[in-house]
DNA sequence: GGGCGTCGTGAGACAAATTCATAATCTTCA
DNA sequence: TGAAGATTATGAATTTGTCTCACGACGCCC
């Protein structure tokens, strides 16, 4: 019987106004237009929807069903319409974050929990293991943001650049390299490696120091979880190479040590990559400045 | 923004069915339309609704919420428009009672118990005190059907006897009319008369006795409940009027005793009215047949 | 019974949705 | 990589539907 909702707020104007006349009024349509209305529903409905005999018109008993639905289902469309308003002003949102980077969740999560008191109408998620990639998935908009320390040059998705930081390899404290100071590739020729199950080319030990060299390690394993692979290296089972935000708390922990990646040591950036037309969402710019301020600040505190 | 019903339905088809093409194919219209119709509604609404960059076509964030109302609503409004079949076909309808016969509870609420488990889709109400009288809430569509006994022409309207019955005075054991063994106007004079809150027109006792003789009671007293009114005549507080079939309860009550009103009775026929309209619905015709039969079984019974 | 308010109706103006034909993209598979 | 197939976009014409205008009918109330 096709029903719209211009029906139901025909129903509603008419009920609550008390007449046709009225109920037009207040559509900002003639009477005209409404009796035109109503007469096609009711010879579509096949049943009649208003009283005639006595005027204003009133609604009848078949007439009074609809009015329920509409209360019912107005509601909900106006609330939706209003959030999109709400979207178009920038207050409501989706924030969903891809990581190409593990252990992220250390300083990502206390950012995201100042996040949403701030912004309570962004709808915030954090995705794992996308199938295809992050960044493809950030163009099909299946993720609004993706931390990663690879930009790559996508069209429509730029990179904003958060902190810098040293991939640092951890060692059981009575490790013979403790004494050189720090690590060189060869050094992990003959361990065992522990590292987040990732691909080798997302990966800071491999595509910064092992790949470059031609070096292989003796073993690879593969953890999910970061407290995890620091037991296995207390227990001497590998050795692991983590970023030193994450080590810095593990500092007064007598059964592990820390060594720079070369002498010097190496320095990586991370970025967080969105796309274009997000930029001027003021909740991603929020969470990008959060993102900067926030981890530094975590490390000391 | 002007969302429409129809807008719903397509989110919820492009969504289902995975693309435009399907989608339009399920809806019933061409591709094409589908195309012109979602890129008015993006128009509209400020933002895209749907990712264009992987084909075939999915939903973005912001359509995400539009096809969250969509579920919500559709299924709402898909089942109002079973019920409006469901009225069509005559399963579904109303019945509310207007009663201008206080003591006609005592029929009427086994006779609903009855109809309400045949026909559980059909709204049942007894209303009291209407307004302006029974007859124009019935051409009003306020009530759909009358209980009286007092026909009166109105157009639209139509009247089905139901069953006769007799109005009997009921007085105290010890009254000095039993010995006499029927009442006249003139033997009221002198007592306190007990009624149903209504106008006099309506009570039998006026309109077919004592009125025509032009008698006035002593006194006269209104009470609600029928059982009241025989507690207050059992204890000598005055005399009632009321159907016989309400007084052949209490045949074996030895503080009460029922006289005929005249020498051989009043009888009077009960009607029900309803407009000319309803008479195809198939529960009306019901629940008359079940006035009409189950009365007379409860008295026996 | 004449004014007043309310609703109904038909014709024409106007707006909107749909279709048709075709172009532009993207995907797939050899 | 290139061609076939699938999917979406677009513009103009067409159909459909909605609204307005002008007027008529009806009921109500002094």
């Amino acid at each position: 019987m096709n029903l719209e909702l211009r029906h139901l707020r025909t129903v509603r104007a008419i009920h609550h106004e008390g007449g046709l006349a009225r109920a037009a009024d207040m559509l900002h349509i003639t009477q005209s237009a409404l009796s035109h209305q109503i007469k096609a529903l009711e010879e579509q409905a096949g049943v009649e929807l208003f009283v005639r005999r006595a005027k204003p018109m009133r609604l009848s008993a078949a007439g009074m069903r609809l009015l329920r639905l509409a209360e019912q289902v107005l509601p909900l469309v106006a609330a939706t319409e209003a959030e999109f308003k709400g979207v178009e002003a920038g207050r409501i949102g989706r924030l969903h974050i891809a990581m190409e980077c593990h252990a992220c969740f250390d300083w990502l999560l206390p950012v995201l929990d100042i996040f949403r008191r701030a912004w309570p109408d962004v709808d915030v998620d954090i995705r794992q293991r996308l199938a295809f990639g992050a960044l493809p998935a950030l163009a099909r908009e299946e993720v609004d943001l993706v931390i990663s320390s690879d930009p790559e040059d996508v069209p429509g998705v730029i990179y904003q650049p958060l902190f810098d930081y040293a991939p640092t390899l951890v060692v059981p404290a009575a490790h013979p390299l403790v004494a050189k100071g720090y690590a060189e590739p060869q050094d992990l020729a003959a361990e065992t490696l522990i590292t987040y199950p990732m691909d080798r080319a997302r990966l800071d030990v491999f595509s910064q120091f092992l790949t470059p060299a031609g070096v292989e390690p003796a073993a690879q394993r593969s953890v999910e979880l970061t407290a995890v692979a620091l037991m296995l290296v207390a227990s001497g089972r590998g050795v692991a190479v983590m970023p030193d935000w994450v080590l810095r708390r593990e500092a007064g922990n007598p059964e592990l040590a820390m060594l720079p990646l070369g002498q010097g040591g190496v320095m990586r950036r991370l970025y967080a990559a969105l796309r274009e037309t997000d930029l001027t969402q003021p909740y991603m710019a929020h969470v990008l400045r959060l993102s900067r301020t926030e981890p530094p600040r975590l490390l000391r505190g």
